[in-house]
DNA sequence: TTCCAGGACATTT
DNA sequence: AAATGTCATGGA
């Protein structure tokens, strides 16, 4: 079985501000999490003001809208919107989901002692320390995100995406906002492929989504069944064995939401292009030399994939590149 | 205009 | 088994 690390970061619970404050490791950076967050404008899983995240969040049924915010050095406190007071059940939920999300969990001090010396992540390691993986905790969401992303352009997924949620989703208004949570695989297993098609789903996106809606809506494939096999070994070949899910897509749910520090998406495009910005070249690396490359760095290729993202979107890295 | 983007699958050689 | 075509849109 696949055993996620349960130390559970201390919080404690204040029933009159209705907050919840969580002791984050030294090595986080909620800056980083926010860049990460505030990628596209067209997000329309959470909302960015003034350094805060607001989401909505299901727990035991509830949908509740948190806020998160970073209080000081090692903690991040998430209030709840609406001002009520949770018990303490759902406020370890709510614990856990965060720190599920921001990769509070995991360990980075052996990824940045190998990357210390290293001599693409050093620089990597040093510009955005305290980056962790952020989760996409919700299997269906991380399906349908990533073969939305398949061959499109970022921002084209963005739009797929909010449209998907929009027509799909459930929303709640707060302050003449509003806040959506991601449709569930019931939501969408009866739907046509016309009705996707009209969001502009290409044909086989359409399919893809409506196959993996039904598999999960069955009961077929969950997050918990992936995680109680094996290996994530066991788990890539499950996903690897559902049309529409290739080798990028299931790594990359093995990373943002089965939080596989291994999970190497080795053809993705965004990474060949860190890698040949990082190096230099004319042209995008090979994969043979990619898998090279990331010798050094096994069992945290997630992380340096990661890293080499978020790479591409920093000015300090940025260079003047040519096309092709 | 052309190329290809955080791919996967079907079809053709 | 490996190369090629297809999908849809948008940005450079």
């Amino acid at each position: 079985m696949i055993t996620p690390k349960k130390d559970t970061p201390a919080f404690s619970f204040d029933e009159c501000l209705g907050c919840l404050d969580i002791t984050t490791p030294k090595e986080f950076s909620f800056t980083e999490a926010l860049t990460h967050l505030s990628r596209s404008s067209l997000e329309c899983m959470h909302y960015i003001e003034n350094g805060k995240v607001f989401k909505l969040i299901e727990i035991d049924g509830d949908q509740i809208l948190i806020e998160i915010s970073e209080k000081e050095s090692a903690t991040i406190q998430v209030r709840f919107v609406d001002g009520k007071s949770r018990n303490d059940a759902v406020c370890e939920k709510i614990t856990g989901y965060v720190t599920e999300w921001f990769d509070l969990q995991t360990d980075l001090v052996p990824f940045y002692r190998m990357a210390k010396n290293d001599f693409l992540l050093s620089k990597l390691a040093k510009d955005f320390y305290g980056l962790r993986i952020v989760g996409i905790p919700d299997l269906f969401e991380a399906l349908c995100w990533a073969v939305m992303g398949q061959q499109v352009n970022l921002r084209f997924a963005y739009t797929l995406k909010k449209r998907f949620v929009e027509s799909f989703g459930q929303q709640v208004q707060w302050n003449g906002r509003q806040y959506w949570s991601f449709p569930k695989p019931s939501d969408i297993s009866a739907i046509s492929v016309d009705e996707l098609r009209k969001l502009q789903f290409t044909s086989k996106k359409a399919e893809y989504i409506l196959g993996i809606a039904k598999l999960m809506g069955s009961g077929e494939l969950s997050k918990e069944s992936l995680m109680l096999l094996n290996d994530f070994k066991a788990a890539e070949q499950k996903l690897l064995s559902i049309r529409g899910i290739g080798p990028w897509t299931a790594h990359y749910v093995l990373m943002r939401c089965l939080r596989d520090a291994t999970a190497f998406p080795i053809g993705d495009a965004g990474l060949q292009n860190a890698l040949k910005q990082l190096l230099d070249r004319a042209q995008k690396p090979a994969l043979e030399e990619i898998r090279q490359l990331f010798d050094p760095w096994k069992g945290w290729e997630a992380y340096a994939v990661f890293y080499l993202w978020r790479s591409l979107g920093s000015p300090s890295t940025k260079s003047s590149s040519t096309k092709k």
